[in-house]
DNA sequence: GTCTATAATTTGATAGAC
DNA sequence: GTCTATCAAATTATAGAC
């Protein structure tokens, strides 16, 4: 990957997650990367579109990796494990000052009703997500997605409280009669 | 209430359930409501903002009204409650086309990083909610806080996946362990 | 690949007649 | 209270020099 496009994707991602998508213009973009308007149209003939794609994307994986570790970090103790990812997100928000973590579910939720392509793409990232969570919770898809829906509900709570206290309840909720230690 | 301003209302309502607070555009609202440029801001000098805000407080009270009502009709059974809830709503989204049955969620991510007001009135919504969902649930404020949180995420991932089977998924994971039926 | 200039449209908001 | 006309700014996107 080229280091226009990187900075590009990161300027986006970065922007998205304090605004959300439609709250995020190009010429915002283009200030941000430092590259003018014919870079970001020469990386992304799509507009403003792929990029957003790009960033689910590529962020997707990546968000995707980092949970991931720190689900297996917290050991064999399911409870733990809950706690330690809703616990982790209340100081990351909190630490970043109340900017969503993770541009996916506000971008799903922008393009839901808009972009299909977007949608998709929000949604092959969900499903990625769900899958490699069931498979640390000996195939339990359903509590999987129950965890993320969480934690994007979570997410919104939080940063609309200016706190990471919902994040932490809402841990304890679901670790509470999961083993928790 | 005027019945201009509930036909702004309810037009802002069916469009941020669409198209999110910032896709949609103070035109659509005009166009939607049948009213002008000029009643909109006769009703709501503050413009669009003032009235998302109008929109978050006046629906917040209704579907918070309309969900306790649904959990208090499943009977004792905490499990059945929480299913309830759940393929209630997946059951909304399906029959609705999977635009989001609320818009309050929507609304609270996109004005978290740019405008107080509206994300304070989320903040209280997501308040009310979750303390009249604990009264349900014996005092156990931290599990209603993560049965909105996941219903909030479960419409992001059903609405992207054009299926209501996730939020389903989610009421199956909550339920187990609390007295499913 | 980078950059400037600009086109075409839409945005939220205002003024003032009725 | 309703409605039309309009403003200034911002929006996505394109053209074409370098």
């Amino acid at each position: 990957m080229s280091d226009a496009r990187r900075r590009i994707l990161q300027a986006a991602h970065d922007l998205f997650c304090s605004y959300g998508y439609n709250g995020t213009s190009l010429k915002q973009i283009t200030a941000r990367s430092g590259l003018p308007t014919g870079s970001v149209y020469h990386h992304f003939p799509g507009g403003k579109e792929q990029v957003g794609v790009a960033v689910v994307q590529h962020f997707g994986r990546v968000y995707g990796e980092q949970v991931l570790a720190a689900v297996r970090a917290a050991g064999d103790d399911r409870g733990a494990m809950i706690r330690a990812v809703f616990d982790g997100a209340a100081s990351v928000v909190e630490f970043g000052g109340f900017v969503d973590p993770c541009p996916i579910g506000g971008v799903a939720r922008e393009s839901a009703g808009a972009s299909g392509v977007l949608a998709d793409a929000c949604d092959d990232v969900f499903r990625r997500w769900s899958d490699a969570a069931a498979e640390v919770f000996q195939g339990d898809l359903d509590f999987a997605m129950a965890l993320i829906a969480a934690l994007e509900g979570g997410f919104i709570m939080a940063r609309v409280r200016r706190s990471g206290e919902p994040l932490r309840a809402i841990g304890r909720a679901l670790a509470q009669g999961r083993g928790s230690s």
